[in-house]
DNA sequence: CACAGGCATCGATGGTTGTCAATATAGACA
DNA sequence: TGTCTATATTGACAACCATCGATGCCTGTG
């Protein structure tokens, strides 16, 4: 029961559908063309062609874009939903962690920021 | 080796660092109280010690959050420029300003998402 | 100094995921 | 009908990751 990945919530959803070179490649290019063949998807990458198409279905079941057949083509967009949904998160957080009145009396003795090295 | 999830651009690495529950649970705690100490953060949720710090430290290592020592415990708080960076991330996928009277050349799609079948 | 408490790290493990080869499906066309 | 092209699905494998127990490091206190 430690892993239960079934009942996120969507925010946490949607990032884990961006979180991906792949996919957020993907998006970048939807969101500056608008209208996208998945064969011009599959040939931009090095990816295989059933690769680009788990992408695609992940992103849509995550509900960050939608695929318009046309004949034997099928043309994927941008949800602007989703951009959405990300720019509230971005909001979300932004309120209160901004200030850091709270240290004015205190003593900083260490940070630990993230510029240590992963090891 | 096809997987080089390492030296990605930041913003994956961002959005890596944030999909997951716990740690985005921890961010918005960070987001809404501003200066939380670890102690709290692990007794909040359900995991144990060690696993809370390993998500403080990939989120330090993403460059989200920051901690600060102070005396035994390690005060945590949330980095502005990640939350910048997120909203910078947003900003960049408006397809022209959905929201504004700006349109993109009308490229109506007809949604046909219907495809995935979830379970 | 020795002890106690908070936090980080190590090692191991089970679940998750990204990838591709092979195959299946759907539509267009002769 | 059959074939060809484009896309989706299947099955399998390797890498990754979230999790925890045990342990070590650091700091304050007696």
């Amino acid at each position: 029961m430690a892993h239960v990945k079934r009942s996120l919530d969507p925010t946490v959803r949607l990032l884990q559908a961006l979180a991906d070179p792949a996919r957020l490649s993907i998006v970048r290019q939807l969101a500056s063309e608008g209208d996208v063949c998945a064969c011009d998807l599959a040939c931009c990458g090095e990816l295989s062609q059933p690769t680009v198409s788990h992408h695609l279905r992940v992103l849509r079941e995550a509900g960050v874009v939608s695929g318009e057949r046309r004949g034997t083509w099928v043309h994927y967009s941008l949800m602007p939903e989703a951009v959405a949904q990300l720019r509230v998160l971005a909001q979300g957080l932004e309120p209160a962690g901004s200030r850091s009145a709270s240290d004015l009396g205190g003593r900083r003795l260490r940070v630990l920021q993230g510029t240590d090295r992963d090891a």
